[in-house]
DNA sequence: AGGAAGGTAGCACGATCGTTCGTGCGATAC
DNA sequence: GTATCGCACGAACGATCGTGCTACCTTCCT
């Protein structure tokens, strides 16, 4: 076992929050169960769940250590790689390759999360959810803003449309590459992401995108 | 109770059916309990359970209920509506009406299924749920490709490319919408289709268009 | 009139759910 | 050396899950 100094409680935590986020992105936030959890995991029950004190407390727990993952594989690299139009582009890519990666075996968590939770009663998990994807589009719409005052985009161009327009390419290319197993879709989402920008981009904010391996 | 002359047990299967689908697209197919579908029916846990034989079964049969549903809301208009690239629009249409009628309490079933599915292991559910999306998606893709064959579109547009991206807005608009609980996403999505569409539309493809707002 | 068929209810099963409780062990503090 | 704390355990709780079995009641066919 070997204890470590302190809190090797700590530790424990973070390995049944990182099976638990597996878990949900496959059978979803309610379809994780403590007692299947503890068992992946060669634990007991109780001793797992005294981490956590109530079903609730761990599922708000597990989006915290998902959020965690999402901002290290999607959006830290993103925002590292440069900002307005190539920050966009760079957001797109980078999730694509997140799904690509299977970085959550599911898909993507919180696409999974928000499809469970969004038509569900108000209430703590759902919250944070929305809080989540609400923070996400923020960052979309936020870059395409930074484009448009960079002159990167053309003047008459809708940050607010354009980041939605982004993220329906997205979410769609998630549900469907794992729906049918065919990695095409995330090709047609690469295809939508760089004609979309190509489209609304300046002269000045072409430079940042990749030559198009065919415009249609 | 009033008894038909013959087989008061579909009527009955019918309603439970529509009850399940309702709850279902809130819920999930797993969180579709029996027991508790049998007390909001007033009924009894063994007398719902004989009309399937399983949860499964159960499960199969309130899909093919929706699918029913979604025909007679979404696709049948649509069809009706016109060809090529009328019916194109009239598809993405008739689906955002659909989602803001609510014709299911939680949003689009298929939405929700494939969402809570994609990832699942295999399974007759599973495989009735892709099915199901491959036969929207189809039907978006041909009333693409008729569209181009009329020469409502140009040359050089991608009919599966098209359709893609077209789902993407429709089901971005439907998460969206449900989880912030604001038909804003609704009118991105519009907004989204009417530009994409008339951007690929040659002038012939144009008259079957309406006058967009504003183009941006 | 009476049996067959079909639809519903009552009851009980084993499993699993989230949760609580008491306990033991290892390390730390006094 | 002893009291304390953190962490994990096993056992058990009541509730609910999906699933059977049996009995009753209505309707239809003869």
């Amino acid at each position: 076992m070997a204890r470590r100094n302190t809190s090797h409680g700590a530790e424990t935590r973070g390995t049944i929050l990182r099976a638990a986020a597996d878990i949900a992105s496959v059978d979803g936030l309610e379809g994780l169960s403590i007692g299947r959890l503890a068992s992946e995991l060669n634990m007991s029950k109780s001793g797992l769940f005294a981490h956590f004190g109530s079903k609730e407390s761990l599922q708000l727990a597990t989006i915290e250590e998902a959020r965690q993952r999402y901002v290290r594989e999607v959006i830290a690299p993103a925002l590292a790689s440069g900002s307005g139009i190539k920050r966009l582009y760079a957001l797109c890519e980078s999730f694509l390759s997140y799904v690509e990666r299977a970085v959550f075996p599911g898909g993507c968590f919180f696409a999974s999360a928000m499809a469970e939770f969004d038509a569900r009663a108000p209430g703590p998990v759902r919250e944070q959810i929305a809080e989540c994807q609400g923070q996400w589009m923020l960052t979309l719409e936020r870059a395409a803003a930074d484009a448009l005052a960079k002159e990167e985009l053309r003047t008459d161009a809708d940050p607010l449309q354009l980041a939605f327009e982004l993220e329906g390419a997205l979410l769609s290319a998630n549900w469907y590459f794992h729906l049918f197993e065919d990695a095409t879709y995330l090709e047609r989402a690469r295809h939508a992401v760089r004609a979309r920008l190509s489209r609304e981009a300046t002269r000045v904010g072409l430079r940042w995108l990749p030559a198009d391996p065919q415009s249609g």
